[in-house]
DNA sequence: TCTATTAATAGGAATTATTACTATTTATTT
DNA sequence: AAATAAATAGTAATAATTCCTATTAATAGA
């Protein structure tokens, strides 16, 4: 993967930010520095960024969003105001389990809670 | 809600499968038996059964699938062949456990397991 | 430092999943 | 059976994402 100025002002954006970015916005802020950029730029080099495990990418419900956390960890959502909160669930031992129950070897674990952030209860 | 033959077939065409079908599936499905039903038909009555909580809506990546089972209850994605297996996690307290911690009120909890099942290990 | 190579880009078209619109049909109530 | 309003088919529209192509730019080598 060869250096483009343009995939440095996406990843940057990402790490610039805890609120797990939409590919748009994204585009929207990357462009305040490079005016012409396109969207397919930005969604190729997200695709790019997430192979080499720069960033992550989780779904919040149908809609990609990404994250400079690489770390294991889960997200709240809130049902009102829709903001993704990190949270560390103590992972027990499920990767274990489920190894030992169904045979299936576990890479990774997405795990969304929804519900009502203090904000909003 | 009014009954309608269409979103009764469709309620069974949910109903008779463990595969956790998409919208797209189950308008292929139904059309055998109600040829000139329409996709929007399909969209419209899938939301109305999961807001009766009659189905469930999940998310694989960015696209929706519906499932018949209720129970709370996880899934297992294979990376090689992209089935979902449901799975039971023994949840520890996680909704106790996240309430505490960060005072957040859990309603409904979305985890899937992304590796790879026993037969494409 | 110039040149060749090829990855990366901009811009736009295409695709996919999903939702919205509207005239018509159909289930239900009287 | 007639009136009412929910549901439908068919189609247009939208949103997110991917694909395509001619051009540009990063880098390796002379």
């Amino acid at each position: 993967m060869r250096y483009s100025h343009q995939r440095e002002l996406i990843r940057e954006t990402v790490y610039s930010t805890n609120s797990h970015p939409t590919a748009d916005w994204i585009y929207g802020e990357v462009k305040k520095s490079a005016p012409n950029i396109s969207l397919g730029t930005v969604y190729r080099n997200l695709k790019q960024l997430n192979d080499e495990s720069i960033i992550r990418t989780i779904y919040d419900g149908s809609i990609a969003r990404y994250d400079w956390n690489r770390d294991p960890h889960d997200h709240l959502k809130c049902k009102k105001c829709g903001n993704l909160i990190d949270v560390q669930i103590p992972e027990t031992d499920i990767k274990k389990t489920v190894k030992k129950k169904y045979n299936f070897e576990v890479d990774d674990m997405e795990t969304t809670l929804i519900g009502t952030c203090n904000e909003h209860a």
